[in-house]
DNA sequence: TATGAATGAGCATTCATTCAT
DNA sequence: AATGAATGAATGCTCATTCAT
């Protein structure tokens, strides 16, 4: 099925280029026309793949959380487990590159939207679950090596770990200019170590 | 003489109709009808006070901004200084009541905005200056104290705490549901302890 | 009756400040409260002079008009009559000085705006008819006293001045720089010359 | 592929329904929805074409003046030159027949106009050295060609054209009852020989 | 599939006018 | 007589959506 191929990647960059208009121009100046040309479209090519205007932000939106996921699941199973590379994943998340701090302007922006669409406030909890069970797991595989105190409730862990990539990611996606990555780094390598205790 | 008007008064309340309708409807949909509606105003009348629309919300950013510093500083001499004051005085910060669920929406909104406005975010920034200089101050206090230990370095707990109310403050206003009050104060309350370790 | 005077002299105060206004920003520009600042009044205290904007604005450009004939009219019987007399009297007329220059650009905007304002072209043909008269029987009494050549018909002969005078002072008026007060008076001179010959 | 349009003969059409319009109501009372009535076409559809409003206008007023322009180098070689002949051509430019009143109409609601817009007085005296030069190199002609006196300065003499031009047609466009098409020429015709003298 | 011209509802903004004081 | 706060109609502009080709 040559066309439905051709069909799909034709969807990823019209939901890519999205994602550059939005992170560029935030989402309030993103116009459908704006995304064409930036896709090297027209806005009536855009609605042989979209709906509307809405299904096309949230295929950007997904776009940004599917990319973020993968990064925190990357290759788990291949480095050895451990708090420092739990650690280093996290940091990974962080808008440390380029590409990185134009998809955390994209998820600042829906999270601004979410604010008044519950359709969207859905969309993200969906996401935040999904991050939580990730690290959840890991916490609870990093016990069961015995490299993570027990005391710690893996869920709750979950939580403070996500909060505090939240809360810098936020932070830096405002102010990158007082916030290059090696400050991101530190400062989330010293709130994890707090959050996370060695036995 | 026209009708004696508090000028300053008048303004306060259109800013604070403006919070309203944007924590409820958020502020893409924050039409200035509804704002005029919500302060028994006109349209016409709000340009009285502010000469822009844009003059208005950042107003309403200003109402949200300067009450939630308000909270953070609350009668900081009375109380006797103590780790557990501090973080007490952290948690009355999250949106664990109405008022402050809608403060946080708003906040929320504006973090969107400020992605593609260098204005708004010059203003966000120097927000976050203001609360982590108050954090910082308290952090040192507690040290001189004697309760705090001195490896702590204050600027970067204070950034540590911002980044703990942040992350957890965002994933609430977008899930108030699956995080009531107690969640809130007990996982806040759990990041801080370990955030700031007493001697 | 003191009030009456005051009265009087408040009401050209305000027509004075259109005119001012006007001449310049325009009179699409000229709002009802610019002319009540400019006149240190306020917009309420207009309407107690004026019944509403059109009213001022007529009496803004009866004040220009009125300046205008007087200075054509100005002392004829004091000087001897004669040809140059006329042409140095259709020259003082000219945009030449300040006040003029802004007469002229009131005049300008009132002209654009007679094009679709029935009342307001009738009130600019009376005008037109007042000068012409002026023109033409001063042309009757050079005639009378022998100096200039009786071929001429005093009406069409007046026509021909207005036209001079105008079609001068309009090009003057929008390209000030090129139109200084020596070459405005010169081609008018020779205009006037051309078309009143002398016996 | 999409309806094939001709992309400038639509501008011109909207432009021409500007000039209409403007004729009609004058600039003041020329709202984009009654241009857009007038072309048979919306508001929406005249930003396809032109930036703004004052884009429409300013396109309105070079339809004009291009059309003035085109009339006064009507057929210049073709004709033998003489003095009659550059007269016949100055009359043919008044405000005789209706598309010229119209024409005059809107010339003269942007005479207002560019009282306070610098750009659009620009404009207006790019459009006059067009006139003056066409006129200034006839002049020259007829001097070469013996037909007019030497003593004549062209520019100078240009420009007497375009005043008595200028101050009979704003005359007869603001009171086109007292100024039928005869009087007009006649009384053009009147200046014009007195102005240009025969050898 | 794709184009892009056209639509038309929605909204901020302007400002003359009103009127309670 | 004067103030100036408030009104509310008017209007230019934006832009997602539609649709003829």
């Amino acid at each position: 099925m040559p066309k439905k191929i051709d069909h799909e990647a034709r969807r990823r960059d019209i939901a890519e280029a999205a994602v550059q208009v939005i992170g560029e121009q935030g989402i309030d100046n993103a116009r459908l026309i704006d995304v064409a040309r930036a896709a090297g479209a027209t806005t009536g090519a855009i609605t042989h793949y979209f709906d509307d205007k809405n299904a096309l932000l949230l295929a950007a939106l997904d776009h940004v959380a599917q990319r973020i996921l993968h990064e925190l699941h990357a290759a788990p199973t291949q480095n050895p487990i451990s708090v420092d590379n739990l650690i280093a994943r996290a940091c990974t998340v962080l808008p440390i590159h380029e590409e990185g701090m134009r998809d955390w302007r994209v998820w600042l922006c829906f999270l601004g939207r979410a604010v008044a669409d519950t359709a969207l406030a859905r969309i993200n909890k969906s996401y935040y679950v999904e991050f939580r069970d990730g690290i959840s797991s890991a916490v609870e595989r990093l016990q069961n090596a015995g490299k993570l105190d027990n005391i710690i409730e893996p869920g709750a862990a979950a939580d403070s770990v996500l909060a505090a990539i939240d809360g810098i990611g936020v932070r830096a996606t405002l102010d990158p200019e007082e916030w290059p990555a090696e400050r991101q780094k530190s400062q989330l390598d010293a709130m994890l170590r707090a959050i996370l205790p060695t036995r």
